[in-house]
DNA sequence: TCGGACGATATTGTAGGACAATACTGACTA
DNA sequence: TAGTCAGTATTGTCCTACAATATCGTCCGA
């Protein structure tokens, strides 16, 4: 295939599907397709320089993370979320980081554990204003994924990837502003004491009441948010 | 592909990616693939006529149910699970489930919902002993998709697949017996009446319980399972 | 005998072409 | 205007071929 960039990672090369697969992520989250959008085979083959096949399998991964979805007969379709679907997604995606929150806080007697959780969460007690909205996205992505991690429970992080994804790709079109960045800031410091402190109830219930305004902001109705 | 059965359902031709999935998934579920084993892609292409792509695409969709695992440059391989794995995928399994069975109580008010919640777990209340396991596997897997169906989120339903199905490939090497199945059975007829009763607290209580006990189950080192 | 290097073989990864099945589009007709 | 129908676009499936990688047995030296 096409390799624009050198494509690799710890190592090993990554596979062409793997590449095809960034390729695309990238370019959801970017909104360089849109929702509801068709992704046809034959242009993306051309673009990429990889076999249909290739391309068919890098969809099928993005399906199961919850990016596109597969229709027969018509490909792959950038996933249009509703409101409903918002609802329910952060429905499920509560309960399973709150467990993770948890269960996290349940193993910080663990100072190896610990240490490194709090390596992984060190950016959120800066103090610099967050200018770039997607720097932030990823501060926070990465945040929640320390904890998943700290969880131990690794199919617990690997499933809440398919309800964080999709959320992501809407969080893009707008809708973050200083404010709410700042009112999420202090919800994950709390969060992290909670969890050092080795309190699982109260890291449980502030993780779930972080999430439960994240989706009230995502879902309410004054954001130029374009349903993602 | 050669069709063996007339392989059909609900008017549409099943696609030839669908079929081998079916026949794969019996497969697995009847122990004719044993964990760890490896499934050789130029085998299964002769035995079901099918192109290796079609094969792959199968592997891929059996993957995103948890039932095998790509390995790169190893192909798929049926999965093992650890007694890790089965606790992790037992304490998700009681969140999601948790969830289900709470939302579930909190819409039986809807006549229609929860006409169509009595009729789909019927066969609960019966009192004929059940005497083939596969059987009463078949009952039990009905029983926890009409509260997922109930609770109304149809993402809940979908995700939760992906922690049934492994554990039932375990349940199947044995560790039902005449007296968990009683229980179990019990258990469920609390958890309907919870459910039918609204009391979505008991509900979420006693679907925690029950898969706490399945998951004692399963995890016994006396019982002559196999780790799948 | 043991362990490592090496080559032969088996298996998967990827490309590319072909055709059938299905969906989509626009022109035509009643 | 609405419905029909043919042409086109696109996906579903199969096939072949070769490259990349893993696996396994054999040989050699310590």
């Amino acid at each position: 295939m096409i390799v624009t960039k050198p494509d690799h990672q710890n190592g090993r090369r990554l596979s062409a599907v793997e590449q095809v697969v960034n390729a695309l992520f990238h370019g959801l989250i970017n909104n360089r397709f849109s929702p509801g959008q068709r992704l046809i085979e034959s242009d993306l083959t051309a673009e990429f320089g990889v076999s249909r096949g290739t391309l068919r399998d890098a969809f099928r991964q993005l399906a199961a993370d919850g990016l596109v979805e597969l229709v027969p007969n018509r490909g792959a379709i950038v996933r249009r979320l509703s409101a409903t679907d918002m609802t329910e997604l952060f429905q499920i995606r509560t309960e399973l980081e709150g467990l993770a929150a948890r269960l996290a806080a349940s193993r910080m007697h663990d100072p190896e554990i610990r240490r490194t959780f709090e390596a992984a969460i060190e950016p959120i007690w800066s103090d610099e204003p967050r200018l770039h909205i997607t720097r932030y996205i990823d501060e926070n992505t990465r945040f929640h994924e320390a904890i998943l991690e700290a969880s131990g429970n690794r199919h617990l992080a690997i499933v809440s990837r398919q309800f964080q994804l999709p959320v992501i790709m809407g969080q893009v079109g707008g809708l973050l502003t200083p404010d709410t960045i700042d009112n999420s800031i202090s919800e994950h410091r709390a969060l992290s004491e909670a969890i050092i402190a080795q309190d699982p109830e109260a890291a449980e219930r502030i993780m779930k009441q972080h999430l439960a305004r994240a989706r009230d902001l995502t879902l309410t109705p004054t954001s130029t948010h374009t349903a993602i």
